[in-house]
RNA sequence: GGAGAGGUGGCUGAGUGGUCGAAAGCGCUCCCCUGCUAAGGGAGUGUACCUUUACGGGUACCGAGGGUUCGAAUCCCUUCCUCUCCGCCA
């Protein structure tokens, strides 16, 4: 969402900026309804400010026991237009919130530009990629051969999409989700936060998944919408805030699940777990200051990269470019890990700045000291990382030729004993 | 689910149709006084938008959205939320 001042002032940067995602320039239509709108609200509050002086000289004429019959015919007259005048205001300024709130944010200077995945910019290699005598199988032969990961039983009861781990698998989510969230609570000053899973559709509106994208939703019979991502509720936690400077930046971090509906991704990722329907995510949420939004997406981008380095996995990171950019995001990091059982890096974190995009949709501002004006935060957030592919990324990685998974030694402390995952 | 009560500024809390953006207290900021901590005195202290070179002026907002009225924090309707009791329940 945008200031329709600042576009007001500088429709250039921002028809420049959404061309570069391939839009039409949105400038001359939102100028138009605004400089309507104005002139409308003007005329308006011209009357209003008349019709708050008579309707005060009403009062005190009455009060003293005057006649005021003819100032009640004044404001009567005055009022004939203002209904009309209201309409007109109210109809306009919806429209251009409509409007403003379907428009992409602006992609960084420094973001490339380019049409899709094809096109996003590969920033570092890390890691050695695994080698194996004999040929890696992928995660579902790998869980389903160890008797622990069965998509029939879960196509049964809920359909594609979803899955069941058991015994050490389900053990072994659960030692990936504890141990990420302690990474960050530990040593990176995030707060836990246990959040809501059911929201409503503001929430959605401020982390800007709503209006226009609805669709990729599941929603409930109450009106309520399955989270996405832990970034909705995280985010709105300073949704019609004015914060402190100096408590800034907030870390928080949370895991949950998270429901997608995949509508429009049919036929892909059909096979295991990498397109679900439900998975577990930690997330990784930041609100800071416009000056350390930029680092600060280093930082978490570099947060995320350490559990990945810690696990031992191979990954790499890419910037998108503006055609693979997010609705909401200003510059996004797409961290993808190496799964030797498919041959190919796969999205397993995305990090992404989107500026004030959010917090000026849900009024989330803050104040430095001895200032009297707001200013809207910033806000970031990333996966830190996606459980159910980091245990894709474990179990392709980690696989011996027997089938057995190896444990990860940074799990371990989490694994109650287990070193080996064995079938059952 | 049944029955009630209530949502006011950073907080507490007045205000049931008229000069209320809102008393008072607390908190906070600045100043004064007091030979350092304490106490006291004074001034200021919501958000957003429009307008103005500036000083300033205007409008809206008392959970949200409609309505009544010359005039609404106050009356009416809808809705969301909170609390209490009962029921149910992890």
């Amino acid at each position: 969402m945008f200031d329709m001042k600042a576009i007001r002032e500088n429709p250039d940067f921002f028809d420049k900026g959404w061309a570069r995602r391939g839009m039409e320039a949105q400038t001359p239509v939102l100028l138009e309804i605004d400089g309507k709108l104005r002139a409308l609200q003007s005329e308006l509050q011209i009357s209003q400010a008349r019709r708050n002086d008579a309707s005060k000289a009403i009062g005190m004429a009455k009060a003293k026991g005057q006649d005021a019959d003819s100032l009640i015919a004044e404001v009567a007259e005055l009022k004939k237009n203002m209904p009309e005048i209201e309409e007109k205001v109210r109809n306009l300024s919806e429209d251009l919130k409509h409007q403003l709130s379907r428009l992409d944010n602006i992609p960084d200077a420094a973001v490339k530009d380019g049409g899709g995945e094809e096109d996003n910019e590969e920033i570092r290699i890390i890691g050695e990629l695994p080698s194996f005598d004999f040929k890696p199988k992928q995660h579902f032969d790998l869980g389903e051969d160890l008797g622990q990961m069965d998509f029939e039983k879960a196509a049964q009861m809920s359909g594609a999409r979803f899955v069941i781990l058991t015994g050490q698998l389900a053990r072994l989510e659960r030692a990936l989700s504890a141990f990420m969230l302690d990474m960050h609570v530990n040593e990176f000053g995030y707060e836990e936060v246990s959040v809501p899973i059911l929201v409503r559709s503001q929430a959605l509106y401020g982390t800007s998944q709503l209006p226009k994208f609805e669709e990729d939703l599941f929603k409930t019979t109450s009106d309520h919408y399955l989270i996405p991502t832990g970034e909705v509720p995280l985010t709105n936690l300073v949704r019609d805030e004015i914060l402190a400077e100096d408590k800034l930046p907030l870390r928080f971090t949370a895991l949950s699940s998270c429901y997608r509906s995949e509508a429009g991704s049919a036929g892909r990722d059909t096979r295991g777990m990498i397109r679900l329907h439900q998975f577990q995510k930690v997330e990784m949420v930041s609100i800071t200051t416009p000056e350390q939004s930029k680092d600060e997406l280093e930082r978490m981008t570099a947060i995320a990269e350490e559990v990945l380095k810690r696990l031992g996995l191979a990954y790499r990171v890419m910037r998108l470019c503006t055609g693979d950019l997010g609705f909401a995001a200003h510059m996004t990091y797409d961290l993808e890990v190496w799964l030797p059982g498919q041959g190919s890096y796969r999205e397993i974190s995305s990090c992404s700045n989107t500026g004030d995009f959010q917090a000026r949709r849900m009024k989330s501002r803050f104040r430095a000291s001895g200032e009297k004006k707001t200013k809207f935060t910033h806000s970031l957030n990333g996966s830190g990382l996606a459980v159910g592919r980091t245990l894709v990324a474990v179990l392709e990685n980690y696989q011996n030729a027997d089938g057995s998974i190896t444990v990860p030694e940074v799990l371990l402390p989490y694994m109650g004993g287990v070193k080996v995952i064995v079938k059952k």
